[in-house]
DNA sequence: CGACAATACTTGTCAAGACAACTATTGTCG
DNA sequence: CGACAATAGTTGTCTTGACAAGTATTGTCG
């Protein structure tokens, strides 16, 4: 019973411009699938970028990546890549090495363990995304991350670099 | 299971799914026109859930709103709204209140001085609006927010539970 | 060779967000 | 009235993310 109060006319909250309502749109579509993403993940005490980075490490198996590498890859980025990986390390998820030849870059590699993971995971996260998104149709999924593209594209090269592929 | 067969040199692994893909490009677009409103916003020591918090404020002033009802209404659900208001209020852009008749509840209003600085930022805010998707022809605009809405469609009840209108 | 800059990562510090436990106030019912 | 629950906020604690400064290693130039 919240009692809703005050005038039935602020229910219209005005966009200060049609841009404003398409941003909002946005940020509450995606806090909303997010949270269905987390809700799946907090499972397997993972959180989305740890999901992430043991997904682009386990692309390039069994080859490894370099740290700075990893974090421009991340979907955003995540300047403190050090520490997530730390934690991915302690559970032995990921394995870190440095090359003699060049003994500042450290080379990251998916363990086997993280690899198990990642398996287990896979059905679920399959359905955690069809869940999300199952309800579109493939064309307006098709149009949709169209639009995204082009929403991005004169961006893209300023502050959103990275490229995955594609 | 599903067989990720990863052959080592495929380029484009990258998706499980083709709803991943949607996912990854939202996760991806909201990031990358969120950096454009946070570059705006820290010019004015405010992060975007507080200035949503101020324009709520100011859609209802001069009357007020209760801590509860605020933090139901703010794009993603922020738990922690005391803090929240705490911050906003030792600069004196809010003004809390307890009602005499009902002592639990907190009545929260914008200040004159909210209210300046709303007005201060009007005009950037509506330009960094632009910036992110004025590019987008209004027509494209309008499908997005389709798109978004109906994304949404299926979750709104569940775990995204904000109404605010429209 | 040695100073100095560049690179790649690490550490320190602090603000935000997530969760749970706690306090204060009011409503309900024996 | 008094025990008890419901409501509305607040506080404590921990994990993340952001930003700045620090360390180790390599490259460059006088």
């Amino acid at each position: 019973m919240t009692a809703p109060a005050s005038q039935p006319n602020t229910e219209q909250v005005h966009f200060d411009s049609p841009e404003q309502e398409v941003y909002l749109q946005l940020w509450r579509t995606y806090d909303c699938l997010k949270a269905l993403e987390e809700a799946l993940f907090v499972q397997y005490d993972l959180s989305a970028q740890q999901y992430n980075v043991l997904r682009l490490l386990q692309a390039v198996a069994p080859g490894t990546m370099q740290t700075m590498e990893l974090g421009r890859r991340l979907i955003s980025r995540a300047p403190d890549t050090t520490r997530m990986l730390d934690r991915l390390e302690k559970r032995s998820l990921i394995q870190r090495s440095r090359l003699p030849e060049n003994r500042r870059v450290v080379e990251i590699a998916i363990t086997k363990q993280g690899q198990v993971l990642l398996e287990t995971m896979a059905d679920a996260v399959v359905s955690m995304h069809q869940s999300q998104l199952g309800h579109l149709s493939a064309a307006q999924q098709k149009q949709l991350v169209k639009l995204l593209k082009r929403t991005r594209e004169p961006h893209e090269d300023a502050s959103c670099d990275w490229l995955e592929s594609d």
